[in-house]
DNA sequence: ATTTTATGATACTTAATAGCTATCAATAAT
DNA sequence: ATTATTGATAGCTATTAAGTATCATAAAAT
């Protein structure tokens, strides 16, 4: 039995008439009389009374009509949500954001792993400031971000990593700060290097913030729209800049003095961001096991 | 999409490899390759995620895979129960019991009406007597008896048509009974003819009662087996017989006197019989338009 | 009663396609 | 680096669905 054999049953059911249920399916009357009779046969059961004028449905023939209606319709909802699952998760590909400020030392490894597990899955790792994640996770263009709060989306869900306080970055000098005040005297009047407040507005404040807490206003010269370049342009001697401890590991081999700011009681949340709706089975995963390690 | 696509399908599934699928079809792997593409891309969904070493069912392909199988129950089922239908209710034939004692006017107008519903509908007859009817009914070679109560039987449903006075017939000779007494003795010492005992009994006990209520013993001299065989021996002036009133139109040209027993109180009740599990369309049909007449 | 028309079945031919063989490319194990 | 295994591809064969022509027969029309 195929298909085929029940949509030209259904014809057939419907027209109570050879010819015209033929014509219906766009196929001429002798094909539609053979693939009825073998219906029939595999069936063992008369599904219409037929002769030359005449042609009826029998009580078996009704029933069958009516449960390969339910049959058909059982399909095409199969047909349609299989798409939608294929749409909404099985892109076999999984998009992550991060911010250039977050240092991830095992999210190589993390990947490493989710290949044992999705062997066909293709990861993209993208670096975009947080403000342009958001908008990329928002619009399906990412799968998940790793980013710094606060996350203002009623789309997404957000989970906390961890939190990182603050670090001033200075050119390695050999110069020893026995308080925040020496410090602050420090750096106070050198040109600071740091995010431009387009890219990492809620950023930006926290660095104005801290600077007002240590007393002074900051002037920033260099602008600038990824860590690294800062990173390397305080190790030029260009200037100063406030980072997030966390980078402090990744950076350690350069000729840079870190000091935390332990007083200053101000950090920046690092979180999970991704779409609730997302299918996604990769996605799942990672979630997961990035929380648990 | 045909079934065979699916089947394909299922087989993928469960073997998550295209060579012990295809082997476990009895076919080669390539066809199966493509007809397991062709299912992709007529769904627009990749069902399965392979490469030369390794297949795995994407998320859309899991659900399918369960859908696919819901499906084949239902379909299985199906043609389960019409096979179950088509052997309980189209055998295309309506087969009638009747009792030769049984004079029913209208049944042939019945089942030319009956041809305008069922069209292919082949009726078959069998003149019967009542006990044998009950066999077959139980057994289901008849699908409807037309016959005398009782019907003892906790397999048949039982409706009454008419309950059947009875009359002495006797031949004509324009005599006449001013009362019972006068048609006792004038029957009393004559050769009575009538059924054989084994062919109806509880008829056979009926006369014998009606006998018993006119005071007198029947000398039963021919045994016959069916009614009209009775009425000719009457004619031919043989004996005298009692016979159910309702058979009077029957043979009112024949040279007979039917005397009407208004005063015994004995009768006969006519019923229908059939299986009730019987679900012969024609037999609902008959049931209810031979009862509304 | 006879002719005409319409219809499903049948016999045979053509066209589409499922399945087969041979082979390739790529992966993973040795 | 080599070998074995596997799904994909190309081209051919065999099966079968679909088409054409025709028949037999039931119902309608005359």
């Amino acid at each position: 039995m195929e298909i085929r054999h029940l949509l030209y049953f259904k014809a057939v059911a419907e027209h109570l008439h050879f010819r015209n249920a033929a014509a219906s399916l766009f196929i001429s009357q002798p094909p539609l009389s053979r693939q009825i009779r073998e219906l029939e046969e595999e069936l063992g059961v008369q599904l219409f009374l037929r002769n030359n004028k005449r042609v009826v449905l029998t009580e078996a023939g009704k029933y069958f009509a009516t449960s390969v209606d339910t049959i058909f319709a059982q399909l095409e909802e199969s047909k349609n949500i299989t798409r939608q699952i294929h749409l909404a998760a099985d892109s076999g590909e999984l998009k992550i954001g991060y911010t250039s400020s977050v240092y991830q030392p095992h999210l190589a490894e993390i990947l490493k792993a989710l290949r044992q597990v999705f062997p066909f899955i293709k990861t993209s790792l993208y670096e975009r400031p947080t403000i342009k994640q958001i908008e990329a996770l928002e619009q399906g263009k990412l799968d998940v971000g790793i980013l710094r709060a606060p996350v203002h989306s009623d789309k997404l869900e957000v989970q906390t990593l961890f939190f990182d306080p603050f670090m001033v970055v200075v050119p390695s000098a050999g110069k020893k700060f026995n308080n925040i005040g020496e410090l602050a005297d420090f750096i106070k009047d050198k040109p600071f290097i740091f995010f431009n407040k387009e890219y990492a507005p809620h950023y930006y404040d926290k660095l104005v913030e801290i600077c007002h807490r240590l007393g002074f206003k900051p002037d920033i010269t260099h602008e600038v729209n990824n860590v690294h370049s800062i990173v390397q342009l305080v190790e030029a001697g260009l200037g100063v800049s406030i980072l997030p401890l966390s980078l402090k590991q990744q950076y350690a081999n350069l000729q840079l003095s870190f000091i935390e700011l332990k007083d200053i009681p101000v950090n920046t949340e690092v979180v999970l961001a991704y779409k609730k709706s997302n299918l996604n089975a990769a996605l799942k995963w990672f979630i997961k096991n990035y929380n648990s390690k």
